[in-house]
DNA sequence: CGGCTACCTCGTAGATGGTCGCCATGCTCT
DNA sequence: AGAGCATGGCGACCATCTACGAGGTAGCCG
């Protein structure tokens, strides 16, 4: 690749003259004409690498998530990709399985890379972000809030928790057990903590804890949790099931027990991705994946644009979807 | 961050020294001992941006996708993930949503940014890969051959054409038809081909391509084409539907016209992402798109260390996994 | 109308943080 | 004692940005 050099060379100029072209300090209409010419010709591109050196700041943001093959991460970063692109950064996709120690190696690289920011969904709740705050590379928390003082897109987990077991009652469900996922993950004792607010005061579980499972967040998870709820005496009549994968799991085990919707209530919170079922028989939860993604995207910009204000909570909205159809009759 | 040359002043050595412990190169046991003392005082990590801007090599790969919102691509993507991290590569994530204009951008910049290699499931078939070839950047085809003579990880997308045609054939049904990708993209027309190979001498249909959809690779795509199909006189009794997220979009057209499998037969070119239907009814030719990913990252890597064998293809084997059940009685 | 100041443009040169080629030193082995 | 090797320091180098200052022009004031 051509340098400012020879470009420089090429159009007579200093290469501080080119460089400034490319940064928008002003320089005479002439010089930027021949600039240009000379870029053209010799079909040159800015070295980013070098750039960033001397810029201490690489546009490049990296996307950390737990788990790039769930459908709402990937909606997620989707969103993201979308308005760093159009911002002119670029996107390192690091997915860390929910590893805290591969979750650290990533938040090292992008201080090590200068990364200009980070959209972070936790793995544990314990990430070490300090190294990242105190070069005042900025931090966006998104879907899980973090133990630092940071920016964050959430979701009000424990309204969605509501939400989905307050739509089974409504449709005539009087047993509601509960699967999701792993104790020390904040949202899914968030969500499981709404739904338990529906189902203590209503009595019909004596004790409610016994129809909950925690599992991992994933289709085996919500299969296994939900083969034992089944198995339980007295049996569940309906379930709230906290997250996507969980659910597609939780519903291939009442498939195969031949207990679909609405013979026995299902509410998911997240999108079912993909389902090919369509008499909607399954309440769900929608959650904004995409806009966590473009809200957590702008407002890192906006940070790295030098926005200084406090630390925003942003809560974004779901959306209840519920069964067409509700519990057959007592 | 502290920089070389701290670490350096501090161990009392030369920033070399401190340099060659991070790059494998000999150092006397006691210097060396020195070095981490004083790496692990300072919380020392290399400047990858430096280190890339000396070696013209970062330690990434730029990972170009069509769309990051299809499970296939986003296991492929996780595959990539997991060898390029064990390698010690980070991946940039390029989502190109099949725009040839985005593709030649990411191109471009992972140019820019020396990016150690490029692993590419082309939106067009006709991406200008010579920027990166004169700079013999590797570059690794995925999914889609190139024009250019590359490195490729490919399926025999006729042959999954044929088994996906077949199995519907010895399940019983009879008057087949497609729905494949946009024309100009060579795997839908290679899938279509397969299939046109088994209804055309069979005889079954007397002018195959009137049962032939192009349509987009998306969930929405499969529901137009299927519903323009199962409009057709003489209607279809089955369907060979190239693309998963098609299938998913056909079965729900199905599923409200209340013909769902074995009523009508199906069969998809590639995983059902999530299914919840359990008595298997639509036959699936499963796609090894993990294998892929991690294939094409580890020949990848082989490049970027220096190998310079002739270009190699590799065509990774389908697995048909045939429906449950056949036709209806005729 | 002349001179001083202020401003604008542009070039020079140093800085950015590592890496690596070259050379000097000192030790070992023959 | 001489040859050869292991070790480590010096300084050039990677490609760009930017502080500083030089030079020129214009405007203002006396």
């Amino acid at each position: 690749m051509a340098t400012i050099y020879e470009v420089a060379a090429a159009a007579g100029v200093s290469p501080a003259t080119v460089s400034r072209v490319y940064n928008g300090v002003p320089v005479s209409a002439e010089k930027a004409e021949l600039v240009r010419a000379a870029v053209a010709e010799l079909r040159f591109t800015p070295n980013r690498t070098a750039r960033s050196l001397r810029r201490k700041n690489a546009e490049v943001i990296a996307l950390v998530i737990p788990d790039i093959e769930n459908p709402y991460f990937t909606s997620l970063a989707r969103g993201v990709e979308d308005v760093a692109q159009e911002a002119g950064y670029s996107v390192v996709l690091c997915n860390t399985d929910e590893d805290p120690g591969k979750e650290a190696r990533y938040l090292e690289i992008a201080v090590a890379e200068n990364m200009a920011g980070v959209i972070l969904a936790e793995a544990d709740g314990r990430a070490d972000l300090s190294e990242l705050i105190a070069r005042s590379r900025p931090v966006v928390a998104v879907d899980r809030s973090t133990l630092f003082d940071l920016d964050s897109v959430i979701l009000d987990n424990r309204a969605a928790g509501v939400a989905a077991a307050r739509t089974l009652i409504n449709s005539g469900y009087r047993r509601l057990a509960c699967i999701t996922g792993p104790a020390e993950i904040d949202t899914a004792e968030e969500r499981a903590e709404g739904w338990r607010s529906v189902v203590s005061p209503s009595g019909s579980l004596e004790r409610p804890d016994d129809h909950l499972r925690y599992s991992s967040f994933r289709v085996e998870g919500g299969r296994d949790a939900m083969a034992e709820l089944l198995a339980l005496d007295p049996a569940p009549d309906a379930v709230v099931v906290t997250n996507n994968l969980m659910g597609v799991g939780a519903l291939q085990v009442l498939s195969e027990a031949g207990r679909v919707p609405p013979a026995f209530g299902v509410a998911v919170i997240g999108d079912l991705p993909f389902t090919t079922l369509t008499p909607n028989a399954t309440s769900i939860v929608r959650l904004p994946a995409r806009d966590m993604g473009t809200t957590a995207a702008r407002m890192l910009i906006e940070r790295i644009n030098g926005d200084t204000e406090p630390a925003r909570t942003v809560i974004l909205p779901h959306e209840v979807v519920a069964a067409a159809s509700g519990a057959p009759a007592l």
